[in-house]
DNA sequence: CGAACTGTTGAGAGGCTTCAAGCCTAGTGG
DNA sequence: CCACTAGGCTTGAAGCCTCTCAACAGTTCG
């Protein structure tokens, strides 16, 4: 605990504790019938690392909630190639896309940790989003933060270099899994998977790591990654 | 209006008549007192082509739902480059992703050609998505809609050749935009919105452009573009 | 303890961009 | 109404960024 004292900004506190329901944001404004309906009403499942929780072009039975863990989206390419969207976290919502437009799943969704959600029906899902607006609204705003994130990546792929999208994939990774107190990237990610979210291939997106090695921008012992220089990767990534 | 006769799976009828409010298709769950609020409360705005609607990093007062004309709706990129992320048209809402998350715009518009718009307050909006859930599902549809789009595009341009995506874009205006008696595009675009779409430079778009036109996919004589090979630039964009 | 996977580096090939030049089209102003 | 000019379109040549292929070290796990 005393190691946390002196972290500022700690965004992802008590990472491998489980979450409940009621912690999630988006049911703050529920009302304890609503909260004890779903609670009720969903189921909690648990997975190994590495699970299938769904696969693309199946249909959802519902939407799910990480209560634990890390789960990886991913679209299969035309050449059968996963591309990674994005990788879901405690307190995630994933399936929703596909659910709230009733079509077939448009990604999958592979544990990339040993993770606990909770799953909760259409109809329990459904019968919310029509009696609290203000939880519908949150809902609405996760689909639309997603889509402006999706769009800011079209832009960068379509316009950035490797080296910056590199650079901007791990300051991005940063932000949404936060450092430990070794300013140590805290979620583990092979050099496949990095390289396949920068949109390239292991060995340059390897080069590249190097290049900011040897530029004392970031070191990695072990399978850590470690910022050494923050600033200097917000310019290269922004440039 | 006898050369329509023919013309099967016809998408776009009438593309030159302004769309009146009660014929969008997201409204045609509203009861008439909903209906007239929002021809009440909305305004009707006339642009000639090549203007500003909105722009990126400013806030909007309300939606905007598309009567008449082509939105080009385009992101600036990270050396001032802008990107386009869609053409919207007729029945078309833009700009409802920045104002549902509270955010600053992460787009702008600039009309493509001669454009009607409803400008719909946000309290407006508001006052709807609450009181009608059907609405509100449409919205939320739209949203997980182009975002499914938008993930099926960061794929694309992480694993497609230039060849391929270009492929990819020209079917997916034909979709979006259909084709003429004369399997030509019902939209103008320029060799570099094209080159832009597509992630590459003008130079190289028309070299597969050229590539295509002497493979018998396509003919452009003057500025229109004339599908000649469905099924092959299918093959092409999917392969 | 070996098999399978991950990570790393080098060399070579190639797709794509850049730079340059010319033609064509459309819109403007006299 | 026409000349003019700016911007759109097209092609060629050169160079570079990125990918591919290959080899090997390190690591994980049954």
């Amino acid at each position: 605990m005393e190691l946390f004292v002196h972290k500022k900004r700690w965004r992802h506190p008590a990472i491998n504790q489980e979450l409940s329901l009621n912690e999630v944001p988006q049911f703050k404004h529920l009302t304890e019938n609503e909260l004890l309906h779903i609670e009720l009403n969903s189921t909690q499942i648990s997975y190994k690392k590495g699970i299938v929780i769904y696969r693309e072009g199946t249909r959802h039975s519902g939407i799910y909630c990480i209560a634990k863990g890390i789960v990886k989206i991913y679209k299969i390419g035309p050449n059968g190639k996963p591309q990674i969207i994005r990788f879901a976290k405690k307190g995630d919502f994933i399936a929703y896309q596909s659910l709230l437009t009733n079509e077939l799943a448009s990604t999958s969704a592979k544990t990339s940790e040993d993770t606990v959600v909770y799953h909760i029906p259409y109809q329990v899902l459904l019968h919310l989003l029509q009696s609290n607006w203000r939880f519908t609204h949150e809902m609405m705003k996760i689909a639309c933060i997603e889509l402006r994130q999706s769009n800011t990546f079209v832009t960068d792929l379509a316009q950035k270099s490797v080296r910056e999208r590199t650079a901007e994939i791990l300051l991005f990774l940063r932000d949404q899994f936060g450092l430990d107190m070794n300013n140590a990237l805290q979620i583990k990610v092979t050099r496949k998977d990095l390289a396949n979210m920068v949109g390239t291939v292991p060995e340059s997106l390897i080069r590249v790591m190097s290049e900011f090695k040897s530029e004392k921008l970031l070191a990695y012992p072990g399978r850590k990654i470690v910022f050494l220089n923050l600033q200097k990767l917000l310019t290269i990534a922004n440039s």
